[in-house]
DNA sequence: TATGAATGAGGGTTCATTCAT
DNA sequence: TATGAATGAACCCTCATTCAT
């Protein structure tokens, strides 16, 4: 990565301490509990600094929500793209969003999928490129699906459909484990992810 | 059912009509999204007429919620009851859900299982109760898994594992029809219940 | 007094319990911090029946004043009237006011000569006419000094001053009285009578 | 005097004016008739601005008593302080009254000694230490009263009784001359004074 | 660029008053 | 006449955003 000027380095590093001050406060007390003083104070910079690096309230939701599919995104990719069997791409997926959000349990009840859609982007009027960015997602999850039905790996249904039941299981593993504090048994991953497999995988394979 | 006097029969149909016009506004623009005066003017009363029914906006919410999980959880017992089949037991579950929350898209919006858990009960400051409800219909079927993997009808995982996963996709079925406007095709439900108890059943049953 | 119908009687029984509720609360609560409601409740009638016995909540008030401030005048002009001597005339007032608010606590704390002069009767709107008999009250009380005077019993200071000593200290002595909750030595009441007396005397006669 | 910077200056300044205006309004038209609005029009400053430097409405008015309190406790004390005799002391502090009010007539008109006690200070929920300020004053005019008494300067009465004669005079001098718009004589002031004291003092020294 | 006081539209809530029953 | 639900203007307060320093 190239040399950024001081100026510059130091310029995004406040900028992300920002997200993150933010990130923090919206999972505790929701968007709509969180202001913007609070964020400058977590934060230790002025309201005015919140407004120099950012177009608004909403732009700071934007940015992290951006920040964090993107890193979302590419992760899984990334992991899927280094399997050749569909089998494994989908174990990746499902293994990198289980880690993906115990790094980022926070994030998960800010914008945890499927979770506040809706809701917290119709209210915060967020572009409708974030949007679609989580749709793109579930794509590509069915296209690997669809691949995989027809290599005669997965039963032949909907490939989306499969992909929203991943998507289901998941989120539900995660919500739980989340909402017991980091709690509840990591074990409960595994058995969601056995119970999917065995249910999609076609007939000779479960 | 008993004959109420007409004043009182009166009073409550104007409560039905208060919470039945709230419960269209915060599907449509969320809670926070949605004033006081909005709803007065959507079930065609003054503002006062509001605070003479409810305690506060955040009563309105608590009593929409109470009412239709009250109303959920009632059916979904129901419809368990009249079978004597854990495995129909199971399926009568999961339509129950379906069917309930094809009555109730806008419901799903505003508190679908799992999903505003946290930011909107914290923000709005909902009763504790509110938040015991969902989590004892989650036991609920839970036991009904550990009575199925007794019998041998259902794999030998931890029995709210199988609960969650069951959560976790008919919500996505339901999220995913929702957000298409209710254009999805119906048929993703199927193909997840299928996935699911595929999944979910002992091996020689699925 | 003559036969008023059972009719009219039973109205000015149901008025003079309102007003009873209201004077009850309005000491307790202040004038501002007592609702309609409250008045009507605490009465056990409707809001409606307290329309239909008064113009408003002003109404109410200035009511009840004129009531008692009638009930007062009357009370120290009858005693006043019984005394020839000039000096008995001053005591039997200071004795029927001391009485009249020993009676009247709450009264006291509502509209007690002086104290809320001003702001009560401005924010509440009451009539010009209220105003004027208190000062009523303290002409009659300066032309008895001024007589006093005139005979030598008093010393020779403006009437009116004279009058306005007696109605400080007298007030200073029920406002300890009151905010004591009656605790306070009503020997202060004594104490005063004789300072003031003490004061206000010619020379010869003190 | 120390130098503070110009910015806290200023802060202290804006403070200041938002007290004034709040009196001016206050006093005319009673703190419950006074909005927010007003107040921040009156100051010529935002409502919000109003709340950047108080908590509440409540809270101006109880800085307000606050530094009035302290103002004429101080100013008070300082003059009674400058005296020998006791006598002195206690023309001194009839004088410092007088004055204080004559400045602050507005003042009086809000929190005047004895005036609101009680339905202001309920309605309004102000602190205890508000309330306790002006029996701190009281007992300590009874404590001069007391060393006047021990020293044969005044009468074996009680000395708080004194004190309460002394307060309850001088209140009706300045409600007398108050509700006049400034136009009663003062020569009141001075009857009342000579008044109270030839009631007060021992008897060879009247 | 950083600060934080100033702004003011907007929200939830109250309550005196009205009026159909 | 008594009732109490309905009304809606008005109030206190919040907070995203701006801007002078």
């Amino acid at each position: 990565m190239e040399e950024l000027p001081r100026k510059e380095r130091e310029r995004l590093q406040h900028r992300q301490e920002m997200l993150d001050a933010a990130e923090r406060l919206f999972s505790q007390k929701g968007y709509h509990g969180t202001t913007m003083q609070e964020i400058a104070d977590e934060a230790e910079f002025s309201v005015g600094a919140l407004y120099n690096m950012f177009e608004s309230k909403t732009g700071i939701l934007a940015e992290l929500i951006a920040m964090r599919t993107e890193e979302f995104t590419a992760d899984v990719a990334g992991r899927m793209g280094r399997q050749q069997d569909v089998l494994d791409k989908v174990r990746a997926a499902i293994a990198a969003k289980l880690d993906f959000f115990r790094r980022h349990q926070q994030f998960f009840l800010i914008f945890g999928p499927f979770r506040e859609r809706g809701r917290l982007e119709q209210g915060a009027g967020l572009p409708e490129a974030l949007r679609q960015r989580y749709w793109d997602y579930l794509d590509r999850l069915a296209e690997v699906f669809a691949e995989g039905i027809r290599e005669g790996a997965f039963a032949a249904e909907e490939p989306m459909a499969l992909a929203l039941c991943m998507e289901g299981m998941t989120n539900a593993a995660i919500a739980h484990w989340v909402h017991s504090g980091g709690q509840a048994a990591l074990a409960d991953a595994e058995v969601i992810q056995r119970v999917f497999l065995r249910g999609a995988l076609a007939e000779g394979r479960r």
